[in-house]
DNA sequence: TAGTCAAACGGAGAACCTCTCCGTATCGTA
DNA sequence: TACGATACGGAGAGGTTCTCCGTTTGACTA
């Protein structure tokens, strides 16, 4: 009780310098992660921001909590469309269009989202990803009562197909690859649960 | 010239303390790769091997050379397959059979398999990669030509998303879902690109 | 059987990595 | 201005990959 001064949150105000030092290193980590990739070395992202290792470590306590960090706001602006793409009049495209921003976010700085979605379920990136599957469930749960989109089909399965097309295209020399497979995946998910030829 | 006794091959006979050494490091990385993963550390497997890093290093230049040898067999293997399931009756029966077998394989070992695939197209890979896409073209084109899957689906796309499920789900809980997500994309390989609703 | 030598071994170690600990410096406040 | 909590930063522990090179050894030859 009585721990800070007036402030609304629960925690004491950050000391400026804290603070300048989280964003100086936030803005360095994006920059490094998009030239080296999700495994970038934590050291230099420490050495480029001009700070010791000890104080990125006491901001983000592990790559995983600082790739989250790097890519919250554009989770959450994606997550912001897809509350602005519930009210639009096709579902079926809401979902598609949807699902494009997403893999574009997935298949940022070399699988950097995909990767971060898959690999730490448990750990910081896990509000991040809930939301995500929120998102995604509305739109599709709303595309499946229009009919559009088969029945059978949940709001994960259609995610990590698209997290898939993200990871295996992470290297492709084929600029339309990741779209293409995408739009063939939407198309499965279209189409009723055709029982035979 | 006559550095070797009477092979056929060109190299010069592997001495035996050579070819053992090879087979050891072969089974101790299968085993290890399987307790640990793709990322497990060539330092323990060289020791559990019982032979020093350096060893390890001159058989297998790197964790890539060693995941494609010890994957080899099983890569040949599954492109026998293929052959076979070139002459049964229904090329789609074929190639969807096929593609679950590969599926299997690149989910090997917490996503090994898959991983290799993506990660190093151009070091030791490359001809298991081939090999595999070779395997995938020649099924793929036989279906097309009997009119049951899609003309505009090259065998790099269905691998690819083959590889990507078997990525996305190396840690999914649901043991179903990576063969319901290749039904799904089978489903739509199936189906002619269709307009629209 | 003894001698020879290329091939193979293996481990020390360089250069990196992640992450921790703790003495020191600094900020914000009284 | 003085003080205490907060934050800094770098040394370093313990891990990794991969290389180098002196030593050992298998296989051939005389």
């Amino acid at each position: 009780m009585s721990t800070r001064p007036g402030r609304t949150s629960a925690q004491p105000p950050q000391r400026t310098d804290a603070r300048l030092n989280r964003e100086r290193l936030l803005a360095t980590a994006q920059e490094v992660f998009a030239e080296a990739g999700p495994e970038a070395s934590l050291n230099e992202i420490a050495r480029r921001a001009g700070v010791g290792p000890g104080t990125l470590y006491r901001h983000f306590p592990n790559r995983s909590a600082l790739l989250t960090a790097v890519l919250r706001d554009r989770i959450e602006t994606l997550c912001e469309t897809a509350e602005e793409l519930l009210s639009a009049e096709s579902a079926d495209d809401a979902l598609a269009q949807w699902l494009h921003g997403f893999l574009a976010h997935a298949r940022l700085n070399k699988g950097m989202g995909g990767a971060l979605m898959i690999e730490e379920p448990a750990a910081l990136g896990i509000d991040c990803h809930q939301l995500i599957l929120h998102s995604a469930a509305a739109l599709l749960s709303r595309a499946q009562q229009q009919g559009t989109a088969r029945a059978d089909l949940s709001a994960d399965d259609v995610i990590r197909l698209v997290v898939g097309i993200a990871l295996s295209t992470a290297r492709t020399e084929d600029p339309g690859q990741p779209d293409r497979l995408l739009a063939l995946v939407l198309d499965a998910a279209h189409r009723p649960p055709q029982g035979s030829a």
